[in-house]
DNA sequence: AGCTCTTCCTGAAAGC
DNA sequence: TGCTTTCAGGAAGAGC
């Protein structure tokens, strides 16, 4: 599942290939993956020139220079969902089952996006309304200030981990590096988010960047159908401590990891290393 | 406003 | 063995 750190190393992969580029066509197989206005899509990519890449949370921003053919500036926005595969080839490799999108370039490759599972999306949008467009994420997970990050969490009654997801608050943590970070900092994921006393703040806060850069160097964790802009595996999928490992002994304290689900969503942890500090009133049993 | 649930989609895994 | 059912999840939108 694309998170922070594998569209961070998607984007830096494609950065040498497609910055400074030109566009020469764009081939839709599956319109369905297009959001918002298909047509100016068809109309924006072909010719244009890309300027530069830019990630935000789990997004893809392709900065487009103006075409003469159009009066304004546009980007196109990727989103990778949770399958998709966003990577430069050459035309000759043979076409993957849901190749959705086909992007010609100058230099003879092509930009393809693949995503079996279709919950990825594609939109061109002018570029003046992109801070618009974004109006409502949360901050960077390594811009945000520890206070920031408290005062938004703060009288919060969700279990920490479902903030954690929801992007509005902080952007490009998935179910992951959510459970990894909290296991990190030693917090039960159904601790509701303001019952985290500062120091616990502090510990979440530092174990989100730490978790997050590791999981960059690593280039990300492919767990099911994620891969560098090359093609290539991540390697952070080793290196888990929870995620994925029900059953299976912690790290730590070697007692088995155990699965919750919390607003739909399966959290892995370790009820030693990350115990309920007050009783938790869950509402069921 | 805050929180949870549902929906979209496919393939792998579990169940019978 | 082979078919059917269940499950996984990002984020928008509905509902409470």
């Amino acid at each position: 599942m694309p998170e922070l750190p594998e569209v961070e190393t998607v984007v830096q992969g494609l950065r040498a290939r497609l910055e400074g580029r030109r566009i020469l066509g764009v081939s839709l197989h599956q319109p369905l993956i297009v959001r918002g206005d298909v047509a100016l899509l068809r109309r924006a990519l072909p010719k244009s020139r890309i300027e530069r890449l830019e990630r935000r949370g789990k997004f893809i921003i392709v900065h487009l220079e103006k075409p003469t053919s159009l009066r304004a500036r546009h980007c196109l926005i990727v989103h990778l969902g949770m399958t998709g595969q966003l990577f430069c080839c050459r035309p000759s490799l043979p076409y993957e089952k849901h190749t959705h999108v086909t992007i010609e370039l100058e230099t003879g490759e092509q930009l393809r996006l693949r995503d079996p599972r279709r919950f990825g999306r594609l939109e061109v949008i002018p570029a003046a309304r992109l801070e618009a467009y974004f109006a409502h994420l949360g901050a960077e997970p390594f811009e945000i200030s520890l206070a920031e990050f408290a005062a938004r969490l703060a009288r919060r009654k969700a279990p920490i981990k479902s903030l954690l997801l929801n992007q509005d608050l902080v952007r490009g943590l998935g179910n992951i590096y959510s459970d990894e970070a909290l296991f990190a900092a030693r917090i039960h994921p159904a601790l509701p988010a303001g019952r985290l006393d500062v120091r616990a703040l502090r510990r979440l806060h530092r174990a989100m960047q730490r978790v997050l850069r590791a999981a960059i160097a690593a280039e990300g964790t492919s767990f099911s159908d994620y891969v560098t802009a090359d093609g290539r595996l991540g390697r952070f999928q080793y290196r888990l401590r929870v995620y994925g490992r029900e059953g299976e002994p912690c790290r730590r304290c070697r007692r088995p990891i155990r699965r919750l689900v919390l607003t739909g969503r399966s959290s892995h942890y370790c009820p030693h290393c990350q115990p309920r500090v007050r009783r938790i009133v869950t509402g069921r049993h």
